[in-house]
DNA sequence: GGTTCTATCTTGACTGATTCCAGATAATGG
DNA sequence: CCATTATCTGGAATCAGTCAAGATAGAACC
């Protein structure tokens, strides 16, 4: 999605578990594949979707691949307030989040400020900061249609 | 601090407490006293500071007394990624946190951007957006300079 | 292609934060 | 002062995520 407007196959995923360095497993690869077929899911989602291929595989085994995916870069770990973890393949690029506060669904959000917004705070403390991250909070289509009709 | 000068006091707490149309209870006022003297402190940290008061209220008093006056805005509940739940006292304006990637301590820093700022994405996807939540990454002077130096 | 090394995977138990439940208690309005 | 009803207590339960030890299987080299 970006990168590449074809549909990323497994071995786009193998090449870019070798890219960064990373063992080509059959785990590895199943879960990458979920997280680009299910963008923003949680960890119970990814596990499912991961044993539609691979029934056997632990809940360790994705939680461990989560971690060296997220430790190389290939997906990003995202984690509203109150909400388990989520994960996401869009990587690399400056984008957010906005939440649903009533069903919690998660979607893209472009900043509106630029590349690097309000990366500058008005008074660090004296903080080294390298890096902003900003939730949009509100309803999504759904739920306000639901709750003003 | 910002609403008065003066360090608040217990019948301040009870005030508030009323004008909230809440019930005045001792855990209550010993939670809201030791969010105002613990800023963004976690659940643990507020849990001892009012057993140093009342020595024998029960944790979910105080998970109780969190959730009644975070819903009654008293208090603001923050929780960074991987991180425990937080609460602070400063509510009604609009302030952001700086969470250090090393210890994990937490800032308040007003935006650069504004009043508002960020508020309107770029593409807002059909959400009613009504808060936009700013966490800044990075490291503390404490971690920072052990760092470089 | 075979061998060895070592990271990764499996299984299963465990932690720690938070929530649920039922009965006892206490704050508020009259 | 009494009744009503939200709140508090104590303990069990849930849930995401982690830890640990042994089994397994990529990857590099021969």
């Amino acid at each position: 999605m970006g990168q590449s407007e074809a549909v990323a196959t497994t071995s786009d995923f193998q090449q870019m578990l070798r890219g960064a360095t990373l063992r080509v497993t059959k785990p590895r690869v199943a879960v990458l594949s979920a997280v680009h077929a299910l963008p923003h899911a949680d960890t119970e989602s990814i596990i499912r979707e991961v044993r539609r291929e691979l029934p056997e595989v632990s809940h360790q085994a994705v939680y461990d691949s989560l971690h060296a995916l997220t430790a190389a870069g290939l997906v990003r770990r995202i984690q509203p307030s109150g909400s388990v973890a989520r994960y996401e393949s869009r990587v690399g690029d400056n984008h957010h989040h906005v939440v649903c506060r009533s069903c919690g669904v998660v979607a893209d959000v472009d900043c509106a400020v630029g590349h690097a917004p309000c990366l500058t705070a008005a008074d660090d403390n004296g903080f080294t900061i390298d890096e902003a991250e900003v939730v949009y909070w509100g309803l999504c289509p759904d739920c306000s249609t639901t709750r003003s009709a």
